[in-house]
DNA sequence: TTAAATCGTTTGACGGGTCAATCATTGACT
DNA sequence: AGTCAATGATTGACCCGTCAAACGATTTAA
C-alpha cells in the first residue's frame, strides 16, 4: 500500500528505461539489433530451419521474421528455398559469411554485456536473474 | 569468463523479455501505453508546460511527443496554445476530462504493478531497485 | 474428386520510435 | 535595419513490431 509509490512503481519503470536506453546502444556497440542477432544465433545451431519453426523460438511475430530475413538475404548471410516435398515451408541457412559475421557479432555482444553488468558478482547475477525470472512468472499469469 | 554463458547473457535477454512481454499487457489492462501514461503524469503534476520542457522529462524523441500530444489533442484530453510572448513554444495543458481519466488510468496502472511484483517483499524490492539502479549507470557509461 | 479447412508465408495498414531536414520565430551582431 | 544563428516544433523517411487479411499449397472429408 505505502510503498506503492516508492519501489513498486519505480521498479517497472527502471525495467522500462534500461530497455530503452540499453537497446540502441546495444545495437551501435555490436552493428546489429538484438532481434536481429537473436535470430542468427538461432539460425546458427541448426543448420537449416523452417521459418515458423523460428518464429517459435523467438519472441517475435511471423510477420517481422520474414521481413528480417528478407534483408538478411539481401546481405547475403542467409538463403531461403521452398522445402521439396511441401511448398508450404521454406527454409532458412546460413551462408558461409553469414556464420563467419556472426563470430564478431557475438564478441560485441560479450563486450557489451561485460560492460552493463560490471561490478556484478557472480552471486548477485544469479540472484538478479532469479527475481527477473519471477516477475517473468508473474507477468505470464496476467491475463488480458 | 565460463559463467558468460550462463547468466551474463541470460539477464540481457530476461530484461528484454519481460520488456517484450509487459509492455502489451500493460496496455490491455490499463488502455494506455506506457510512454503516453508517462507524458500524462508529467503533465498532471504541473499546470502547464512547453513541449520541449516536457520531452526532457521523458525520455522519448521530441518527433514522437509531437505526435503524442496531437492525438491527445483530438481526444480532447489536452489543449495546446502558443506562448503569448514567444511564439515558437507550444504549452500544453490536461484538460479536466484528462484529469479525470488519469486517476482511472493510475488506478489501472497499481493493479498491474501488483501483479508484476506479487509475492516481492519490500526487501526484496529495494534490492532488486538497486540492481537495476545499477545496471542504469553500467549503461549510462557506454560510449558508442 | 471436388469442396472445405488448415497451414506456412506474405502483404498492407497501423502504432510508436529514431534521425535529419525544414519552418517560423526570436535573438544577436555589424 | 538587415543578416545570420539559435531555438522549438513539425514533417518525412525509415526501422521494427503488431494484427488482420490474403495467398498458395496441402490435407481432410463428403
Amino acid at each position: 500500500m505505502k510503498n506503492s509509490c516508492s519501489d513498486e512503481g519505480e521498479i517497472l519503470f527502471q525495467l522500462n528505461e534500461i530497455y530503452k536506453q540499453m537497446s540502441p546502444k546495444f545495437e551501435r556497440c555490436t552493428g546489429i539489433s538484438q532481434s536481429r542477432l537473436e535470430l542468427l544465433h538461432k539460425l546458427f545451431e541448426v543448420d537449416e530451419i523452417s521459418q515458423t519453426a523460428l518464429q517459435k523460438e523467438v519472441n517475435i511475430d511471423s510477420a517481422a521474421v520474414t521481413r528480417h530475413l528478407k534483408q538478411l538475404e539481401l546481405k547475403e548471410m542467409v538463403t531461403r528455398r521452398k522445402k521439396p516435398d511441401d511448398n508450404r515451408f521454406t527454409f532458412v541457412k546460413l551462408t558461409e559469411e553469414g556464420r563467419e559475421k556472426i563470430a564478431a557479432f557475438r564478441k560485441e555482444k560479450e563486450e557489451f554485456i561485460g560492460k552493463v553488468l560490471k561490478d556484478f558478482s557472480e552471486q548477485e547475477q544469479t540472484q538478479l536473474s532469479t527475481m527477473l525470472h519471477r516477475i517473468q512468472s508473474n507477468i505470464e499469469e496476467i491475463q488480458y
